[in-house]
DNA sequence: CCAAAAGTGTTAGGGGTACACCCATGT
DNA sequence: ACATGGGTGTACCCCTAACACTTTTGG
């Protein structure tokens, strides 16, 4: 939770927009450069860098609430959004801070404001195409930006952990996802989703092998060469096939990866 | 969300003893004559069953109070409990029915009652050793009961559909969790644990190769014979070797199922 | 002796891994 | 011509799946 305050409660009676006591943080993972990376707010009271997140209200679907906020700091609809872990510890105190920073926006919040008790935050990861996202900032904070997932600067509340718990999920659920139908414009090389998995995994893939295996499926439709300017070979773009590729991953690609 | 009401609210101010808008339910697996089960409650008002869940305490973690609410039903501490999902929906509608529910134990509950605002649920999956478990009913529940997972009895709201989703979590998470560990008792036959494994993939699995996969690991210890009286060979019992069983499961055991 | 289930062995096939090799491209 | 990276081929190894055979147990 942090920063989606849309419509803006007061801090007093939020609780009549709003279910009480839990919030929504958005883990957004884009791809750029061949690096895995997340978009981060940075807060303006104290510069530290912290998940969009937000909160549901009254009569929101829970995953409706969470695609309303990723849209708040995107501009993208309709995107893939999956829920991953609910963070309950008791301990999760984000008293001080949210005091501050709401003080930035000129908001004083009393000691028994709706804000000011124990939240549990569920984490949700999106996959967006990197090129399509105009980051928005939120009134209390600096700047929208993105952050490479292997070099990340230091994080409000326990929001590092969970990224690192998002991206643990995500590797568990590589085979079931569609992983580079999202995070890639609809043409591209293999050697960029290659780079994906690589990405996400964590370790390198032989790229014969990776080549050899992600055609195997038929999930993928070779388009017309790109030529970079580079000098070496032309390499084939390829495009999701969307018939084959949701049907195969119901069945998981795990025999493939 | 339903049944476990301790300490016992009234319905005008639980919010003072709980975190509102927020329940748990917990889907408690046991393995009993080669089928894996699920313990139940049954409503008094109505008949039907329903998963044993509960409410969180003003500053309880999460995890600790799916851990008591388990507790209530079974008797058992320190059991294998594990997060698998928040169903958020907006539509999950439980005011009819806790309004039945709470006349059989004499409360009446009022349109503005904390219990009467829209929930969402955070559902947690266990594994406990069937033998160990001594059922408690609640005092709006006629019975505390195991079903079989393939049999279940019509349940309540969405109830049905989350331990369904929690088959499904346990799938795939086969390889990363203590499966046989939880669900047998200290000494089992190589059988047993192929059938819980059978039970939860849902399909038969090669004896000569589950037990060839199984043991290569070095996960098991080999103890006496076990003589049924039944006229054939006697199966040998093993036991996890909990030094290399939990060291194996950090990187998970995909190789082997 | 027989049936049933445990224990052990064997074989064919497939896929992963690690390479080697050739091809296209622009400098 | 050459460096760079794309595209393709291949051989080895291990795992899996399927099934056969032997051993033990009580009827």
């Amino acid at each position: 939770m942090s920063s989606e305050f849309y419509p803006l409660p007061d801090a007093a009676n939020g609780s009549d927009y709003f279910l009480p006591a839990v919030s929504i943080d958005n883990v957004i993972f884009g791809f750029h450069q061949h690096e895995l990376k997340v978009l981060l707010l940075q807060a303006r009271s104290n510069q530290r860098w912290m998940l969009p997140g937000g909160f549901i209200l009254r009569e929101e679907d829970l995953d409706a609430a969470a695609a309303r906020i990723l849209k708040a700091r995107t501009g993208l609809g309709n995107v893939f959004l999956q829920q991953f872990y609910v963070f309950g510890s008791a301990s999760r105190n984000r008293k001080q801070h949210l005091k501050e920073v709401l003080q930035t926006i000129g908001v004083e919040l009393t000691a028994d404001s709706w804000l000011m008790q124990r939240f549990i935050t569920v984490g949700y990861y999106a996959l967006v195409n990197y090129e399509q996202v105009i980051p928005q900032p939120d009134e209390t904070s600096l700047t929208c930006a993105w952050q490479p997932v292997n070099n990340l600067p230091e994080l409000l509340f326990d929001h590092g952990a969970i990224i690192g718990n998002a991206l643990q999920s995500l590797r568990l659920q590589l085979n079931y996802q569609p992983i580079g139908y999202n995070l890639l414009p609809k043409e591209f090389p293999l050697k960029s989703l290659q780079a994906i998995y690589e990405a996400i995994l964590g370790r390198r893939l032989d790229r014969s092998n990776f080549n050899r295996k992600i055609l195997s499926y038929g999930i993928l439709e070779r388009k017309d060469k790109h030529f970079t300017g580079a000098a070496h070979k032309a390499p084939f773009l390829y495009a999701f096939r969307e018939d084959t590729y949701f049907k195969a991953l119901e069945n998981g690609l795990e025999k493939y990866f």
